[in-house]
DNA sequence: TGAATATATTCGACATTCCGAATATGATTA
DNA sequence: TAATCATATTCGGAATGTCGAATATATTCA
């Protein structure tokens, strides 16, 4: 392509990256510490398969990476910077400062919420938050 | 769309406007004060519809705005806190501090950057360089 | 080994973006 | 008014992104 963008090449690719609101939501949700797929989706009651081409995304762009523990894979921040850009621009799209991730332990089914860790999660027994 | 994306749907429209080479590149160069369309035209050696297609996503965005003067559109600024954001990307891409936009007078056939300032670009005479 | 489990990948339809070519618009000068 | 000038818009094809459905893989348990 045009030898000016250069420069500018790798910032646009980065922010072709954030430009999707499922990813910013499930970076903020692992922005403090890691949270296995199942968690996530627990949290954003989006389809699995989904959630992982996103997280592939994530992967590749080497924002995030991954470590299995038996059934379930982990993924965490390797590049807690991209924060200071999201915040940013979270602010800068109105709102003063970033959500705070709500880990609803209660009606998580993922072994690291959930009291019976390690279980299969089709073998836990959902408390209903009443 | 999925309700839980809702807060983060402003902050993704934002970030894919940033995410061209282009339009990072057409900001850099409006950062110091407004310029008209040829003048970004000359720095950047590009198509006049190309530039003025990114300029309008800018001002449709409302990082932008225009004003006319005689012939020429001056564009200028109208939200500088995206810098902040982008300069955050832009440090984490590699790059310590922006790159500063060097006016080259000489080569810019714009009112502006020209001494016969308001003659036609067409009836300008080009300095060479040497 | 085979079934169950969590997660990943592939495929395809659809939508969106990119960008060149052609043309249109609105201001200015002759 | 007609020609010229800077800039904007429209159109269309190619490339890319989105996301659902189906399927594959790797691990663990029985």
């Amino acid at each position: 392509m045009s030898n000016i963008f250069k420069p500018y090449q790798a910032s646009a690719d980065l922010f072709k990256i954030l430009a999707h609101p499922a990813r910013l939501t499930i970076l903020s949700i692992l922005r403090d510490g890691e949270q296995c797929v199942c968690h996530i989706e627990a949290m954003l009651k989006l389809r699995q398969a989904y959630i992982s081409q996103h997280l592939k995304v994530l992967k590749d762009a080497g924002i995030v990476s991954v470590r299995r523990d038996g059934w379930n894979m982990y993924y965490h921040i390797t590049c807690p910077e991209v924060f200071v850009v999201i915040d940013t621009m979270f602010a800068l799209s109105g709102h003063p400062e970033p959500i705070p991730h709500a880990h609803s332990n209660a009606n998580c089914p993922c072994p690291k919420c959930h009291p019976e860790a390690g279980l299969p999660v089709s073998r836990q027994v959902i408390h209903s938050s009443e």
